[in-house]
DNA sequence: GTTTATGCAAATTCTTTGCAATACT
DNA sequence: AGTATTGCAAAGAATTTGCATAAAC
């Protein structure tokens, strides 16, 4: 991986280049799969403060470095964004997420988008979130 | 609605009958919307106390009386299982839900269902949970 | 009578806030 | 130098656990 896509990802949204920053930020890349604070508290227990973890992912969420990734458990998780909708401000997060029950891994499955739905009269749609859950590939094999 | 209805749904599950437990039923009955437990706190504020409200809850997600409702909250919200599913073991959820954002309620659409995806070539889809947002019927008047 | 559920107290865990010290540009 | 970020302490929520009492079957 470019050594230097972290900064380059914190220029982006006009973020300072902090260690945490950059470690979370690298982190995020290094796995592809959704993130929750206690995953960040468990990778940097004794470099980074428990506060100081809710603060950095509470700022990206707000700058738009990353979206929330629903879950069927209780802890938020988190992803990058991709980078079709980074320098959109009204994002567009539409495709598809899904959780293995096996390795208990939330991913992002960019190539495929959800469908169309057709409401009952009276509905607004303004976002779609779609979580499949099952087996991911690397656990059925 | 039928009286009884709580306690025929108690029955159903082989779960005693008690004070607790068959008004918490008749709050989802009444209730179009998934509950969270701050709702039943709320409610029940003077009859049972908040654990009581907690393993009751736990209950009946055990049993399969409820299931999780997805939201983008922190707090798991639940809704009473449609009679469709209520007595597989292998639960279905395959409609839709939707999460108002003028009142905040997330309510099952249930005759609307989930379209075939196809993922690619590995994943095992088991269940699929799709939450649109927006604005709903009562709010968009 | 035996088993299960409840209430209360208390422990844990999760998340947020205030503020002084530090790091970034 | 000036502004934003961090760490620590502490407050505030949310959730869980243990145990004696009470209710259900």
């Amino acid at each position: 991986m470019n050594p230097n896509k972290q900064q380059e990802l914190l220029d982006q949204f006009k973020l300072r280049h902090t260690t945490c920053r950059l470690d979370v930020v690298a982190f995020f890349l290094s796995k592809k799969f959704a993130i929750a604070h206690i995953d960040l508290e468990h990778a940097f227990k004794h470099q980074f403060d428990r506060v100081t973890l809710y603060r950095t992912l509470k700022t990206f969420l707000e700058k738009g470095i990353i979206h929330k990734v629903l879950d069927d458990e209780g802890t938020p998780k988190y992803a990058l964004c991709p980078s079709a909708c980074a320098h959109l401000h009204h994002h567009h997060h539409d495709h598809v997420h899904f959780k293995c029950n096996v390795c208990g891994h939330t991913t992002c499955v960019e190539d495929i988008f959800i469908p169309q739905i057709t409401l009952p009269q009276g509905f607004k749609v303004e976002e779609k979130n779609l979580l499949l859950s099952g087996v991911c590939p690397n656990c059925s094999k």
